[in-house]
RNA sequence: GGACGAUUAGCUCAGCGGUAGAGCACUACAUUGACAUUGUAGGGGUCACUGGUUCAAUCCCAGUAUCGUCCA
């Protein structure tokens, strides 16, 4: 006996286990018949390992576990590839946060090793909770697989890359403005930065032409009208942030602005700094915006940037990596070691006190924000190593050109190929049920799949060749506009910045002359006073070196490697005595050709990679790659990708290039892009803003399957979901009726039966029922290939709800009640086949009570996540039972209707009687009588010639249907009610005429369209006709 | 300033070249025979605005307004 409700809390631990445990979640065997389509892979956007599951995982998680659960049911080998990756920083701060808590020695006092050595302690204590919250949701990864970016493996690719990447020249070390976090003293990604609106100020200078040299400066309006003419000595300049005046290379003015015309070319004196820079002209200031002169500090600014190497401008580094105003030969003395908004202060007084600040302007600006750090991020020039984003761009640009090169013939709209979702299936299926035809097997007992249950067939390691490549494959968005946020972002790609100056994560596996104690330091050099003369050649020497750093995957190959370098060098003469020294240390001798000896060390680079880099290896790397494994060879490229748009550019495209570049192929071939969950106000949720709502929360209070539901349902492409609790337990309540469905069915002893076959029903709610539970099927398979998540629900939820439990259950009562054997036992059969079918198309959506349902509802061979997808096939229904059912609904909903709007007491009953029914409706009557009576409150009915007076009249097609309720009707009540029907069915009527009197119409529109109108008259006609006699019928 | 998206019932949102939909909320009735985590019925919309294309526009196109996100 079925409790009285599901128990999420009680059941969903232990359904999750024993899935896990029966290794359900594993990939099936091979099959020496699979193609690369019945493999089906998703690879896990990896959370960080300090990470906890936010709504937007949920949603992420949830929609893949649909595609793996539906897939897996197709009977495809399934591998959904779970996994971590290190957080770079994310994981570095909470650690140092922790010992800071805790009291102890600080990062930089107990040193690199000891600390690394405490994260790694970290992340086996505290790291990865995330794991287990997202078992709670009933993902179903292969948990065995589950990979971590630090591990051996995953450490090994990144390091072969790196090198790989590095001889073919796609990775180099640069000097260039990076986004510097000066409160963890590193470069970050533009994805860690956050620009904030803030209110600040705009700050007017002015610089004085050099030995006060003066210009006629002329403002004219927009028709030419001179407005403001004067005599000048300087030209203005307005900033938002004067602390970088002091490293500024210039002032540049737009080519056109005849404003400043006369002075292009000369001089300014740069106040406070003394110096001179030049007035030179670009297209970078806007004319109209402030002076139209702007100040250029190419070397902390990232448009001045590109200004200042455009015109070959010195490019000052003012700050140390604190962001304190540094010293050097252009920083005056009263700056030094100040912070930079301290400076920033300095500067307007010292400016204001030699009468330069024109003015002061309130000023909103986006400011960078640092989203770890919460400090302003600083553009410094610095020294980093890059990737190539151009090069590699090429291809996956292309990749995805084709992808939706393909999709755009077909009308624009997308439908699944046949690599898609499961093109292939669909094909077999249609192989399988044409085989059906012609001996036809019952259609319930599907075998299980044979890799699960019975002696799977392996296939043998190494069978990369079983799934030839073709080619490099191609890649496609869902929903497809943002292919162009893609081509945008790829058009202007930017060199990628790959190291960060942290201490966890994978070290650079570079060896850099000097690179440890700074560029100046001849290590060990034995110096005279004579070699000194010769510094000019030591420094060529060492430039040269500097460029030729040793890379390398081992630390044991190293020296030989420097040994190469040094060797090739036409200066030196000799090398002896190379040798890995120590941590990070490489040390070589060697004698010059003008007979001096060096010794030179070389240090490993104290950097660390982007996690991005090892994250970008993430779809291959975790499947084994570079090794050949059969895994890479059945699961890569994947199948699908599922994440939300924020990491476009900063994953997706990375997996891309670095995939399409590594491993020959496109990482996936559909990219879906899901929205961002809001709060209930659509605003974004963040802890700041403490509105963030915590999945475990809402799973704790309606369970996983309604919170998944919830989510699914509102997954519509290109929109974001705003969460609503009262959906999820609107979700939860439908969790409920299904679960009382059950019941009912447990009650009735609706067993499924292995003998069942849905072509031989001949009943009509039966007949029905079957009819909708197979088009519901086809529509929700539709929907999920087509990655329309939100239609799949909708169409599982109105048939389970609407169909099932509103009528077919209803009209099925009195047949289970009677006295027909045979009806009661196709009845049964027929109920509890349709109810599996429900439990088996809702799984994916609602894992655990539909898993729960099918267990306790009958004993099965399978679980139901193993069992097969139906496939059943419409055609060999028999159909005409459908209208008769959907008659019968519109009847019953009519009187329904009728009664209550005439205000009759729901336990009145009547007779029915018939009028003007024709021979179809007659049958109709007669076969479905027995569930027509409880339904609309009848308990007899008679075919009559006229009605009876004081009767409520209802019209279905050409029958009238009385109820004789004498005395019960109010006349005018009833008058004014049929009246209402006549106007609207009048109204339809002159619409439908306007439309057919219309010549244009009748000429142009398609023939079935102008005849669809002729059918809609004529029955509105008759419906007006009868409505008409109806109320003649009343007494006057 | 540029790009993208949105504007449909009181709220949250689907949808679509031909007949306007769901959930929630609301109103009335039903008191438990699978289910009150329920059932039945009902009210409620100039589909933001202005033009255009079309036999036909909520839908396609252009523009306007407002809101949102991203980029500069």
């Amino acid at each position: 006996m079925l409790d009285k409700s599901f128990n999420p809390s009680e059941a969903e631990a232990r359904i999750y286990d024993a899935w896990e445990s029966s290794g359900a979640f594993k990939p099936r065997a091979a099959k020496a018949t699979d193609t690369k389509d019945d493999n089906y892979s998703i690879v896990i956007p990896p959370p960080n390992v300090t990470g906890n599951l936010h709504m937007g995982h949920a949603l992420n998680n949830t929609l893949q576990d649909i595609l793996i659960r539906y897939n897996r049911m197709l009977g495809k080998a399934v591998l959904w590839q779970p996994g971590m990756d290190h957080a770079g920083i994310a994981t570095q701060m909470v650690v140092e946060r922790q010992m800071a808590a805790a009291g102890e020695p600080k990062r930089t006092d107990i040193g690199r090793e000891a600390f690394t050595a405490k994260v790694w302690e970290w992340k086996e204590k505290s790291g990865g909770n995330i794991e287990k919250q997202t078992r709670r949701l009933g993902a179903s990864c292969d948990w065995s697989r589950t990979r971590f970016t630090m591990d051996k493996g995953l450490s090994d690719a990144v390091r072969k890359v790196f090198v790989d990447m590095y001889e073919e020249g796609l990775i180099y070390r640069d000097k260039r403005l990076v986004n510097w976090d000066p409160h963890f003293r590193t470069a970050i990604s533009n994805i860690e930065v956050e620009n904030e609106e803030r209110d600040g100020y705009f700050w007017h200078f002015k610089y004085p032409l050099e030995k006060g040299e003066t210009y006629e400066y002329v403002e004219k309006d927009e028709d030419g009208i001179v407005t403001l003419r004067e005599t000048r000595d300087y030209i203005s300049i307005a900033t938002t942030r004067p602390e970088t005046m002091l490293g500024d290379g210039a002032v540049a003015v737009h080519p056109s602005d005849e404003r400043y015309a006369p002075i292009v070319g000369k001089r300014v004196l740069l106040p406070l700094a003394d110096r001179y820079i030049p007035i030179i002209t670009d297209r970078y200031p806007d004319p109209d915006k402030g002076s139209g002169a702007v100040k250029i500090t190419g070397a902390h600014d990232f448009n001045d940037y590109e200004v200042a190497k455009r015109h070959d401008l010195p490019l000052h580094v003012i700050m140390d990596e604190e962001a304190h105003m540094k010293a050097s030969d252009i920083m005056p003395e009263k700056y030094v070691g100040m912070d930079r908004f301290e400076a920033r202060k300095a500067v307007v007084a010292d400016i204001d006190a030699l009468g330069l600040l024109e003015k002061i302007e309130d000023h909103k600006a986006a400011v960078p924000i640092g989203d770890r750090s919460g400090v302003v991020i600083e553009p410094m020039l610095t020294d980093q190593w890059y990737v190539d984003a151009k090069k590699l761009s090429v291809d996956a640009v292309a990749a995805m050109d084709a992808g939706h090169a393909q999709s755009s013939e077909q009308d624009g709209k997308w439908t699944p190929s046949s690599d898609g979702v499961s093109g292939e299936r669909r094909e077999n299926s249609a192989a399988l049920d044409k085989s059906a035809n012609t001996s036809p097997a019952p259609a319930h007992t599907t075998p299980p799949h044979p890799a699960h249950t019975g002696a799977p067939q392996e296939v043998p390691l190494g069978c990369a060749g079983r799934y030839p490549s073709s080619g490099k494959g191609e890649t496609r968005f869902i929903p497809d506009n943002w292919k162009k946020t893609w081509d945008q972002w790829m058009g202007d790609i930017q060199p990628w910045c790959i190291s960060r100056q942290l201490w966890w994560g994978h070290r650079v596996p570079a060896w850099i002359l000097g690179a440890a104690s700074g560029r100046t330091k001849w290590l060990g050099a034995e110096e005279t006073d004579e070699d000194k003369a010769k510094d000019e050649e030591y420094e060529f020497l060492f430039d040269e070196l500097m460029l030729a750093p040793v890379v390398t995957v081992d630390t044991e190959k190293a020296p030989g490697i420097l040994n190469n370098i040094l060797k090739r060098n036409s200066k030196i003469a000799s090398v002896s005595d190379v040798s890995f020294k120590s941590h990070g240390g490489l040390t070589a001798t060697f004698k010059t050709i003008l007979g001096v000896t060096h010794r030179f060390t070389y240090h490993q680079d104290p950097d660390v990679l982007d996690t991005w880099f090892s994250s970008g290896l993430w779809p291959f790397a975790t499947l084994g790659w570079p090794e050949q494994t059969e895994e890479l060879a059945r699961f890569y490229p994947t199948s699908t990708l599922v994440t939300a748009f924020d990491i476009i550019f900063f994953w997706v495209a990375r997996m891309m290039m670095q995939g399409l570049h590594l491993t020959g192929e496109v990482p996936f071939k559909d990219v879906y892009i899901h929205a961002l969950v809001l709060d209930e106000h659509g605003q974004k949720m963040s802890k700041s803003k403490g509105n963030v709502v915590d999945p475990l929360v809402l799973i704790d209070k309606y369970g996983a399957d309604a919170l998944r539901f919830s989510l699914a349902a509102q997954a519509a492409q290109g929109r974001n979901i705003r969460l609503s609790e009262p959906r999820i337990e609107g979700y939860r309540n439908f969790g409920t009726k299904l679960w009382n469905a059950a019941k009912f069915l447990e009650m009735n002893e609706c067993k499924a039966d292995p003998d069942f076959d849905y072509t031989k029903c001949t009943l009509g709610n039966n007949l029905w029922a079957i009819a909708s539970v197979i088009e519901t099927q086809n529509s929700v398979e539709r929907a999920i290939k087509d990655y329309r998540f939100n239609d799949a629900a909708d169409a599982i939820y109105k048939f389970a709800w609407g169909s099932f439990c509103g009528w077919y259950i209803e009209l099925s009562k009195p047949i289970l009640n009677g006295d027909n054997q045979k009806h009661i036992s196709e009845t049964r059969a027929a109920m509890a086949w349709v109810f599996d079918t429900i439990l088996k198309i809702l799984h994916p959506f609602m894992p655990f009570i539909t898993e729960e349902l099918w267990q306790k509802t009958a004993k099965r061979e399978t679980d139901l996540i193993l069992t097969p997808w139906p496939e059943y096939d419409l055609g060999r229904m028999n159909q005409g039972a459908k209208n008769d059912i959907d008659w019968l609904i519109e009847l019953v909903t009519s009187l329904r209707s009728a009664r209550a709007e005439m205000n009759i007491p729901p336990a009145r009953k009547a007779t029915m009687i018939i009028v003007g029914a024709q021979g179809v409706t007659r049958q109709r009557v007669e076969n479905l009588y027995l569930s027509i009576t409880p339904l609309a409150r009848i308990d007899g009915f008679e075919f009559a010639d006229s009605v009876p007076e004081g009767s409520l009249q209802v019209i279905v097609e050409e029958a009238t249907f009385a109820l004789p309720l004498e005395g019960l009707i109010d006349l005018d009540a009833e008058r004014a009610r049929l009246s209402k029907d006549i106007g609207k069915v009048e109204i339809e009527i002159k619409k439908v005429d306007g439309k057919l009197a219309n010549k244009n119409f009748t000429d142009r529109a398609p023939a079935h369209v102008v005849e669809q109108e002729h059918t809609r008259r004529a029955a509105f006609m008759l419906e007006l006709d009868k409505l008409k006699a109806a109320l003649d019928n009343l007494p006057s």
